[in-house]
Formats: structure tokens, sequence, C-alpha cells
DNA sequence: TGGTTAAAGTGAACGGTGTAAACATAGGGT
DNA sequence: ACCCTATGTTTACACCGTTCACTTTAACCA
């Protein structure tokens, strides 16, 4: 049904979809500091404008397509912070400062990824990061009440953190980081249910 | 040497940019949803668009302008709530509250207000919830780092969860509002150096 | 008081954007 | 072999921010 053809002179493109949004994600990682535009978009893919609504009904669509390419790297960064701290809390307190460091490190996508208006009842399958931000409070918390609210004030607060020094706001300091995000201080309920070796 | 002229249908209008910035305000309150453009606001002032460069040297400046209202609008909000509840550890808390009122309240010019981009060297001389900030975490925390480490991170967690919630990422619920910025789970060491009377 | 001058407005135009409508092409299934 | 449909193209429209050359008006000074 698909074909994928990699000559890239012929009158079809391919898998132009495809090919949109890994080019959307290089521009997004651009100095720009900015979104590219649709066209812009087209042009480099060597493609005319209105090509791109045989695949995306309109830009939103595309940036949401975008936004949720962010929202797994994230997650799988993450994730991997996590391990590599071993889990448990110290992997509780990696992926607050993965989480900053991400948005960091890709600002126009970070910005992207939560500009873009999405329904806060419908669970994403793709969000990584939400689930493994709740299996880590439920675990680390004192019953699950309060792992619900030490996850939203955990996502919080590393949201906080990220979206200031983007802005300008907090100057941008990895220790400043380590210290605002010092869950020992922040949490001080954490690990009272279970505590956990690597 | 400035003449304000009330009369609406001179040729000059008399004070174009106070108009410009009334104006935007205005819009940025409507059910929009978005930035109102340089043209649609020139047009409801009912002026030509080139008009607004003989006031701002561009949009980003008329936007700038905006920004700096709407912080202004924010500290005295700020403010007067932590008036209302009495000043000291109940004040500190119910700013926090009221920056994330402000932010749903505002949506738009919240945004806006962060978005455009301004140094973070430079002390603005108009931040009033920045200072407010500063003597409430100076007057609570039991050391002056532990103290601005703590301003910080109370910004961050009201930004955090003002973010989270405009962009449709948490539920918009006043009762989980005041669960996350519950200070004194969130900040056990406050009020260790003073305390305060109505 | 009258003339000059500079501040503050105008309209047309340029390149950019997202998007709709009509048309062109090519490749696969019957 | 044919046509159908998916996927492209061209053209066009309305809007945007901004520049340029021009006009109007008001304030100041001789």
């Amino acid at each position: 049904m698909v074909t994928v053809s990699t000559s890239s002179e012929a009158y079809h493109h391919g898998n132009l979809r495809e090919a949109l949004v890994l080019e959307g994600l290089r521009a997004l990682e651009g100095p720009d500091g900015k979104a590219p535009s649709l066209r812009e978009l087209s042009r480099k893919v060597g493609v005319s404008p209105t090509a791109v609504y045989r695949h995306f009904p309109d830009k939103q669509a595309l940036d949401q397509a975008l936004a949720r390419e962010g929202l797994k790297m994230l997650g799988s960064e993450q994730a991997a912070a996590a391990q590599k701290a071993g889990g448990g809390a110290a992997g509780f307190a990696e992926t607050g400062r993965a989480y900053v460091r991400f948005a960091l490190a890709h600002p126009v996508l970070f910005r992207l990824m939560f500009t873009q208006g999405k329904p806060v009842d419908k669970d994403e399958p793709v969000d990584e990061a939400r689930a493994l931000l709740i299996a880590n409070t439920r675990a680390l918390a004192s019953n699950p009440e309060r792992a619900e609210t030490l996850a939203l004030q955990a996502w919080s607060i590393a949201h906080g953190i990220a979206m200031l020094m983007l802005d300008g706001r907090i100057p941008v300091d990895d220790a400043l980081i380590d210290r605002m995000l010092d869950t020992k201080s922040l949490f001080p309920d954490q690990g009272s249910k279970s505590e956990e070796s690597p």
C-alpha cells in the first residue's frame, strides 16, 4: 500500500509525513529560537506548501506531531536518567534534573510540547514521563493521596524552573538547579513507605 | 509640551501610545485566546497600522509595554492578597495563590508577560512581585542562602502550576491549588526565624 | 502674529504567513 | 488496459509586520 520510494526526484515524495516531522525536529533544534513555518518546512523538504495538507489537516496538527515526538524523547531521557541513578529516591530526583536539562537543551521543542493545547482528561498513550512520575511517587510517598499531590508538586517545580530559565527569569546554573530540586528538603516525607537498593 | 487632546476626531490622536496599551490590555482579556495583532490594535484605536511605529520601534516593544503593565497588575494583586492575609507566613502562602489566580484570570496576558524575552541581570524597577517574594523569604527562612533558594522554589512551583494549568496539563481546581501550594509541607523550615502576629 | 519645523499621522507596497480550490500525475487493482 | 485514488502542483486570498515616501498638524520663535 505504501511504497517507500527513496528516489528524491519523484513527483510523489514517498513518505512526506515522516520527512516533515524529521525536518521539523531538526529545525526546532536550530539557532533560530522560533518554530519553523509550514512553508519553510515544505521548502526544505522540497515540496509545495499545500502538499503538507495531504498529511496534516492544518499547521497545528503538524505541531502536535512534533510535540508528541518531543514528549517521547523527554520520557525516554527521563527513564534513562532514573535507571542510571539506580531507581528509587535517587532516580526520582534524577528525573527532575533530566526534565530541566531537556528543556534547556531543546528550548523551542520544549515550548512547543506544552503550547500545543491538549485536553487534560484524555490519557496519552505516549506520555511515558507522566507514567514514570506517578510510579515514582506511588513508591515513595506515605499514602496514595499524598502521592498524587507529590507528583503534581514535583512536576510543577521542575516545569516552573524550566520555564523561568527558558524565559530568562532565572539564571541558568546547574548548581542552582540542584539546590532548587533538592528533594530531601522539598519533600521530607519521601521514602517513608519503602526503601530500595540499587 | 504634550497636549492631551480628548477630541477623538483629530488627525493627531493625542495620546496614541496610551490608547494602544489600553486597547491592547483589553484585547488580551478577550476570548480569542491569542494576543492581538498590531494591525488589529491599530484598527480598534482608529489609526493606520504604521502610526504605531511613531510610538514603538516594533511590535515586540508594544508587547513589552503590555507585559510591563501585566507585571504591575500581578505585583499589586499579590501585595493586596498578602496584606489581606495579615502578612507573615500566611501572607506568603497567599501570594502564591494570588500568582496562580492571576495566571488563570488573565491567561493570554500572563503568557505574554513571560514570553517577552528580558535579560536576567537587569533589575526591573517595576517588578514588585519579585521584591515582595524576596522580602517574604528573607523574613521566613532560617538563613539568607536558604531564603534565596526558598524564593526561587516558591516562584517556580507557583509558575509551574500556573503554566501547567494554562496548558491544560493539570485540571484547574482551587482545592488542588491549595494542596499543591501548601507551604507548611513544602517548606517545613518556614517561620523558624521570626514569627508574627496579625 | 505668522512662518517654520518637527512630531505624528497617512497610503501604497513588499515579503512573509496559513489555507482553500482547482488541477496534474503516477502507480496499483480489477 | 484502464481508471481510481492517493498525493502532489499552481494559483489565489486574507492577514501579518514592516519600510518608504508623503501629508497634516501643532507648537515654538522671530
